[in-house]
DNA sequence: CATGAATGAGGATTCATTCAT
DNA sequence: CATGAATGAATCCTCATTCAT
């Protein structure tokens, strides 16, 4: 009963591989044709099962929905860390977990804009626990950023919330503007570039304390002094 | 017969205002239940006209959309050089159409959204379309980070495509994680964070350091001493 | 919304007449197939409509299940007031009832079965309507047989109540036994013979007094001296 | 392969077993949801085993339905006789019979109504085999009424067969409105009040008025002149 | 030009039945 | 003999689209 969703069938061992399988195929399904053009029958001819199988280990075809797009989720919060395992450098893990994001959602790039498109086409609690899923794998980034300061890498003053978002949304393109992006560069030059636009700011860079009411306008030339 | 869409009806002023009547409506409700989700009726009843008079000034349910998609995107288009109108600095120029931009996606925050979700949903030639109108909004913004740079503001070597679609994100941003920002902060705030985050490297911050492998062609140290 | 049940057509008169459209229809479908069986394409077969249009006269079918079973039961509460009409003489006033009842019952064997067979397939709220119904119809016949109390014709102490269920059974049995029934006598015949065997006893014939207490059991000889 | 439900176990004793209680189950689950709206697994969850099972004694849903109606026939026609063992004056075996009836059927009052609805739903043979079983319930009754006539105590020109089937639908009935009736009054009561009404005419009442149009053979002035 | 009643193809879902274990 | 996972035909219902008024 993960999530919410049950199954009719006991065995969890088979419940876990029918929904992974049916899932897979979902994702795939959703991925191209969107969630409400595809037809169940899409998804059990996808899945090389039939129609009736899938109701056995689904409510409806929004439990499908939803563990697919958690499943997208997942895999985020899997591979991040798993990117980064073994670097020490503060600055180079951030980079390395960049990478990786990107790399998850090169691979996954249907998978990711499903996330981005259908989340809406879910109840609100269920929209709930994906942003809640999202919210995890932000905090990820945002420890390695929080590391990066404390490392004395960035400076203290960084709006460490806006820029992980940045970082995010900047994975994220990778797969929503993907049109315009994969026939010009490969994932990894994307990541290099855009880690070059996003980190130079706070690699080091003194930021000159301003007031909290001083958001907006006005920003003066700064920083570095040699 | 703008845009390959064609009406039953023959005076152009009344295809126009019907049009506009109808995308209005439509896109309203795409935008609350989503395109697949609403229907014909629904639209209809919002825009207080009868189903069939929909028939007559739109080929199918999918032109609407892309009326409708079309619309939101002008709006953009439309609206940030309005917001930059006699603005001669270049960098304060950038920054109102930062501006502008993320305040037209706050005020059309489910349209905005819409665009991103349905626009899987048209046909590829319109997709094409759709892919134009935004090439056309970042153009503007291109335009305004070169006269920065052509005005010694930003290095000549910023990555400026990768530049824009970085801000172009951070206004989507807005929409996309509005059920975050919003109730974190005024657009405002976000501009004026975003802003902070987003234009310091360009300001001529030295960059200190490079990854081993250098990503694309060298860059030299850079620039803008004091 | 009659009863409960909604059209998404606005025009009354038109409503009332594609709603008995399909009444009829569904009556001699659910009749001749039971509800379960009949699909709703039968029924728009049967009605020569389009399945589509059911469902903007009704909710969905159980909707037109109900109003199926209503509808026969009005028939029965409007035929027999209309079968005794202008008959004064109390008996014979009942006579002609327990005839039309039969004989709107004879006219309507499927679909009393109908209501039989398929009152169980509505929800609660909705059996409860058919139940009220059904209690106008024998608060008549009541009427009927205290009219024949009042006149000195049935003994006072008449168990009114019951006495108009044997009423009712002995109507519906020609429906609920029509197998057996029907090919052995008509109508006519079953309600002289039935009404000889139900009257005799009321028709003046005094009943000894008994205890309230005294139902069941020993029931002292009467009539019928040795 | 009993009245041509086949199974497909062999040992006789053990398909009896499973069965009987495949068919209690059923008649729990038809008796409260109806057949349509009882799933093959409702009755297997119910009597305790595996839809697999019900496959390997039952044919298909409609054998086991089939049964289930057979089964609460069959109670009746075991019981009446059981109530009125070892009495021997024929008027109150008679009642006892009558007793008896309604007895069974108040602990049964979903098994009768299931009856009703529901043999229906059987294939024309079998409709026919429950008519059959109905017939000798009747004829059983129909005994007991002639020995109350060769006893003299009814009068010989009783209408027989359809004072047979007054006093069925007068069973029938405590299953049938027993919405009605349960909260108002017992079975006991409910027969003592009944036979009230029944019996008295056949017990020599005179008759004193005839339908002007004497329905069947004359009948005779009779018996208890004033 | 405007309306909205009517259509029916299409899709989600259920459930009787089978069969490998 | 017993199980219950798997199947897919069958059904309810929706909704884009048409067309007579």
């Amino acid at each position: 009963m993960k999530l919410g969703v049950k199954a009719r069938v006991e065995d969890a061992a088979l419940v876990e591989r029918r929904r992974r399988q049916v899932v897979n195929a979902a994702i795939a399904t959703f991925g191209k044709r969107g969630y409400h053009a595809s037809t169940v029958r899409d998804i059990a001819k996808q899945a090389g099962v039939s129609v009736g199988l899938i109701y056995r280990y689904f409510g409806d075809k929004e439990d499908v929905l939803f563990l697919a797009i958690v499943d997208v989720l997942d895999s985020y919060r899997r591979r991040i860390p798993a990117g980064t395992a073994g670097i020490t450098d503060p600055l180079e893990r951030l980079r390395a977990a960049v990478h990786a994001y990107c790399s998850v959602i090169d691979a996954n790039v249907d998978a990711t804009v499903l996330a981005y498109r259908e989340t809406k086409s879910l109840r609100k609690a269920r929209r709930n626990v994906i942003k809640q899923k999202e919210a995890e794998t932000n905090a990820l980034l945002a420890r390695y950023v929080e590391d990066c300061i404390a490392a004395g890498i960035f400076d203290k003053r960084l709006d460490v919330a806006l820029f992980v978002y940045q970082i995010v949304m900047f994975a994220h393109a990778w797969a929503l503007k993907a049109w315009h992006f994969r026939p010009r560069m490969s994932v990894d030059e994307y990541v290099a570039r855009g880690l070059e636009l996003i980190l130079n700011p706070p690699l080091g860079v003194s930021r000159l304390r301003r007031p909290a009411s001083a958001w907006r306008r006005t920003r003066g030339r700064r920083g570095r002094s040699p």
